[in-house]
DNA sequence: GAAGAAGATTTGATCGATTCCAAAAAGCTG
DNA sequence: CAGCTTTTTGGAATCGATCAAATCTTCTTC
């Protein structure tokens, strides 16, 4: 009787074994979308007791190679992982405050992937990164106006 | 008498004080765009002598935040910079070897800036990268079939 | 449902990129 | 050229991520 059917079904799809800690991992992913490696060890440890942070190492490479995981690495943070795989969807990074938002193709599909001079290379992915600053970061920068800018402040 | 009146020039436009690292670091990525801290590290020395590590640091992020120089951080990879700032372009990297060529925007400048849904944010750029295979990696797998694909060859 | 082989996890070391720090040196202003 | 400020040095420290060997699990097969 397994706790989280789904993504135990994910997983052998994949061709994956079903471990524990993929399984924790697959979950922490997707209740935290854009949570950075740290921050999923800490979740999957609140879930199974001690894990070895290689292992959480391993399952997201394994899942990300696998298409389950999709890894974005915004400048400055460790390494992100997210569960919308495969749908072309790009992000909003917050300068001061590094949130990240999920951000729909602006202009559907095709454009995006399409470089003016591709120099030749064999392009098969298009990122799309928008900065500026989040509600809440832009309110307090608004109101507490002797802050020091943009040297990342309540990181997590 | 100034060895490169121009990069001096530019310093001191942007109220940097002029010393020989920083005009290093300055040609060095003039001469060598996208390349990344550890080769610029040595073009320096190569031009220099001995310079200690933490001055390129330095430099780099005093141009940067100058904005004389502009930071790129493919995922998997050191940082990188370039002195093409301010004209809105992208980049292409290469899956295989890393290697990165500029792009302009494809659908002119308004476009790429204009997200779907901003989420609130005060968005106020929007950066590009292309991934794919460049022409020599491109042609390489092709020819040979036993290599072990993508996993970070050449690089250097 | 037990045994074996392939694959995962643990433990602990190691690495590469970057930052922190205090002291010495150099650039700029008057 | 004197004095103040900013840079550079050199070394240690941090952080995220990877490597490697030994041990333990999962999946497969009988």
């Amino acid at each position: 009787m397994p706790a989280a059917p789904e993504s135990e079904q994910l997983l052998r799809s994949a061709h994956l074994r079903v471990t524990r800690p993929r399984l924790a991992v697959l979950d922490a992913v997707h209740e935290h979308p854009h949570a950075d490696t740290g921050s999923l060890i800490a979740d999957v440890r609140r879930e199974l007791g001690e894990v070895s942070h290689q292992t959480v190492y391993n399952a997201l490479r394994a899942l990300t190679d696998a298409g389950l995981l999709r890894n974005i690495q915004p400048s400055g943070s460790a390494a992100r992982y997210e569960s919308r795989v495969g749908d072309n969807h790009h992000h909003v990074v917050c300068r001061s405050c590094g949130a990240i938002e999920d951000v729909d193709c602006a202009v559907g599909i095709a454009p995006c992937l399409t470089a003016s001079d591709d120099h030749g290379y064999a392009i098969d992915e298009a990122e799309v990164i928008f900065r500026g600053l989040c509600p809440t970061c832009s309110s307090a920068s608004i109101t507490d106006q002797n802050q020091s800018p943009g040297r990342d402040p309540h990181v997590r």
